[in-house]
DNA sequence: TTGCTCCTCACGTCACGTGAGGTGGC
DNA sequence: TTGCTCCTCACGTCACGTGAGGTGGC
């Protein structure tokens, strides 16, 4: 209950204690000069006085606000409210950045949980009408499947092209192919890639959209292209706009390339 | 411009530049046996084939989700829809925590923000009346200056409880006095301490309060009190209910405790 | 005497970044 | 021949946390 000694002197590990911090943090700053017991015993016990809860308080104040040490070390001696206004507006700035950075991270982690649940629900064997919502995306360059190019030349000069721009890589990527004609001819090569990133410059419009699903490494789409035209022919719709080729698992969540799964879909409309 | 060699091989600097990679992570990653190069040349050279920009991707992507290389290989060979679904349930978890740490960062941030800004703009010399708004405090339990007891055995006292429980020690911490009589009796000696928490359950009210400053180490008053008590008198004006003193500057802003900054104000009506 | 607390090394953490010193390729 | 790129060590980072091995105090 009172562990407060008497005499005032107080040990280091009652001093941890009353200040929440751990004994090993104590003693590392002492060790680095930044904040010493007042008193040693002959034993080399560390001996703290009560006020010296003062420094305590304003080193953790200043880790919990993420400033490292460094910064702290060089301030002490220079404290001043102008000193600490300005530090506390820079800090400001860096947490900030931090959340945002952070909250970027959630952002991909709901875009890539979405998919991921979607691949889980979607029936392989089935091509169907699906009403599918707006969706941000971002658009790569266009490109250009010469006689020399294959799939992963294009799909890596997109990934350094976005890595130098301001666009992130980091959400699922896809192709797009200007329209069923073109993803009939040559189904594994998009015209251009994109990714599904929430804070792209273009969209995928909401609508009504002929959905199939296949699986397969990147640019196989095996027999995809023919059963999506056949239904179509079938059911009497007519494609209308490009085709998007989605990998709702890729190897982010599955070790085997050729169970990635790929979502197909295109906008329909009656004949 | 076109960075892709021809034979498709791409050495450790082009591949850095087109995954948007440094080198070194690169390195690192074939050290510990992460991801390596699918070829090495004669004289050790590392190249990587462009498919292998997949890897990357899954690596830079769990990165960027801030989860430790340590789960990733745990990962790399048992990757499932299921699996990750979990790991990104949980990631989301530890962000939105991280997210919330730094929010209450933020929070102590502005709350220094303030007091040290209120104390620059203060005049010491004068008392006068203002309106304070409503501020969430919590506040500690009782204190008890018994002969022994002198402010500093308190106070820390009043640290280690709080840092015990739930509350917060990070925000500016004051002192009440149940009334202005208590506070001319013994100025040094609050009845209890209580910390600006913004999340705190108690109150300050709003309303009409008379204020004075003065400078001084914890608990010193100089002739604040007196002065506060006689400027009510000649205005015709009554105290009501607590008195709080509040340090504007202390150790966290300023290195010589003779001049810390320390704001005292209690409700006043008129007689 | 038995725990408990304290001490001082010394090493581990985490994912690279940064040279130093040297070599290969166009 | 001159840069440029690549290589392999090896050390630094950041603020402690965690033992190991031993001693002091009630």
């Amino acid at each position: 209950m009172d562990i407060i000694s008497k005499d005032s002197l107080i040990s280091s590990g009652k001093f941890a204690k009353l200040t929440n911090l751990n004994r090993s943090a104590l003693i590392f700053y002492d060790e680095h000069g930044l904040f010493s017991p007042k008193m040693r015993g002959e034993n080399g016990y560390r001996y703290y006085y009560p006020r010296q809860i003062t420094m305590v308080k304003f080193l953790t104040l200043l880790r919990t606000l993420d400033i490292p040490l460094k910064k702290i070390r060089e301030l002490v001696s220079r404290r001043s409210p102008e000193t600490l206004l300005e530090l506390f507006t820079e800090q400001e700035r860096l947490l900030s950045a931090e959340i945002r950075r952070l909250r970027r991270a959630k952002k991909i982690i709901s875009s890539f949980h979405e998919s991921i649940q979607e691949g889980l629900a979607a029936d392989e064997t089935v091509i169907s009408v699906q009403n599918m919502k707006k969706r941000k995306i971002h658009i790569g360059p266009r490109n250009n499947f010469d006689s020399k190019k294959v799939f992963f030349d294009s799909f890596l000069k997109f990934c350094g092209e976005t890595a130098q721009g301001e666009w992130s890589t980091d959400y699922q990527i896809g192709g797009i192919f200007d329209d069923m004609g073109q993803f009939l001819k040559s189904p594994g090569q998009p015209s251009n890639f994109f990714t599904l990133d929430p804070d792209g410059r273009e969209v995928i419009e909401a609508g009504r959209y002929l959905v199939g699903y296949t699986r397969g490494y990147y640019g196989e789409t095996n027999d995809l292209p023919g059963r999506m035209a056949a239904h179509a022919e079938k059911i009497g719709l007519k494609f209308s706009g490009p085709v998007y080729n989605v990998y709702l698992h890729d190897e982010v969540c599955v070790a085997d390339p050729d169970n990635y799964l790929l979502q197909v879909f295109v906008a329909v409309r009656a004949k």
